[in-house]
DNA sequence: GTCTATAATTCGATAGAC
DNA sequence: GTCTATCGAATTATAGAC
């Protein structure tokens, strides 16, 4: 029966595939090697190259996500941010869409290409949605600095872990936030000197 | 002429260390070989090893920083996030103090003893500085999601180097980031649900 | 004080038996 | 479809000549 649903290497590539994020996700492209992932999915590392092709595309296919941004066209405008908020902290809290991230932003900053699909994912999946809610015609900083707030409570609760980050409890940290997100969005243009 | 004060070794020295800073700040811990770093410094791979023991302690030297956060005891409170911002831009702007930086943050996500590192400086350095101008009793809290809107900034401008973050410049990335900070040190914590 | 030569690992990837 | 054995390259670190 060679075309069934579930053959024995498609679970085998599953097993590889989920140790890969785990692992990557944990220490980084350059930390692991293919035989700790092999040891984790408890398969052999031949099996790696033979179904990925190589590590590079093997960490490709572990960094794989979709932040599946919620539609804001329709909500209040003063509640984007509360909305922003609570479907960030849910979307890195779930291990299932946690660890594709964590694996993006581990190796971001010493895998070119890494960087260069994170500048992608901001480009095409963040800057769209906030242009959506954003009255203003120029909305490209508002959702870089948006973007940047994100990526420092990432970062520092979730690569970092500094313990009065990982301490905060969820909804805590959704709320402070959702109110951060909805004060760029509020907030006009500076150009000159005075707050 | 043994104990002259500027030896040739220690120019030598000088070289490396300025060619470690340098490589390490762009590529990471993993990134950057000694023999890199000696053909940048223009010397022999050898010698780094004898002037720093090892990769582990040349790297540690290559991170040594001090963030000089400003006496903020005398400062007006409503000036402080400005105050806070201005010194962040400026340290990370000056190639002299913004290496260091750069080292730091780049490979603290996949370098153990470098995201330790990290939060020590956090404890040790920005917590207390929080505390000093913060009148209500918990202030950690505070200095947590400062410190994430400052790595924030920091790692979307210099490391992951998004254009929207890049392009801005530095005067208005500063006055940003101050509002924001003045939202974090003005607001009170929310325990329960509204905003 | 500086450099050559190399030891000792470790890695990604391949070839081929079973 | 899975595993054994191994190649070739790159790494840190050392030993010793000059």
């Amino acid at each position: 029966m060679p075309n069934q649903p579930t053959r024995k290497s498609d679970r085998t590539r599953a097993r590889i595939l989920a140790a890969a994020r785990e692992l990557f996700g944990e220490h980084g492209f350059d930390g692991v090697s293919l035989r700790d992932i092999a040891g984790q999915a408890d398969a052999d590392p031949a099996l790696l190259i033979r179904y990925f092709q190589s590590k590079d595309r093997l960490f490709a296919a572990a960094a794989e996500i979709d932040l599946r941004l919620p539609e804001l066209t329709g909500a209040r405008p003063d509640d984007v941010g509360c909305i922003l908020a609570a479907h960030f902290v849910e979307t890195w809290e779930d291990p299932r869409t946690g660890t594709g991230l964590r694996v993006l932003l581990r190796s971001a900053p010493t895998q070119k290409e890494t960087a260069e699909r994170m500048r992608a994912i901001f480009a095409g999946q963040v800057m769209p949605a906030i242009r959506a809610v954003d009255r203003s015609g120029a909305s490209d900083w508002k959702a870089a600095i948006i973007a940047s707030q994100v990526l420092g409570f990432a970062l520092t609760r979730y690569i970092l872990e500094l313990p009065a980050m990982t301490h905060m409890p969820g909804d805590e940290l959704a709320r402070h936030l959702g109110r951060l997100i909805q004060t760029i969005l509020d907030s006009e243009r500076i150009t000159d000197a005075d707050p």
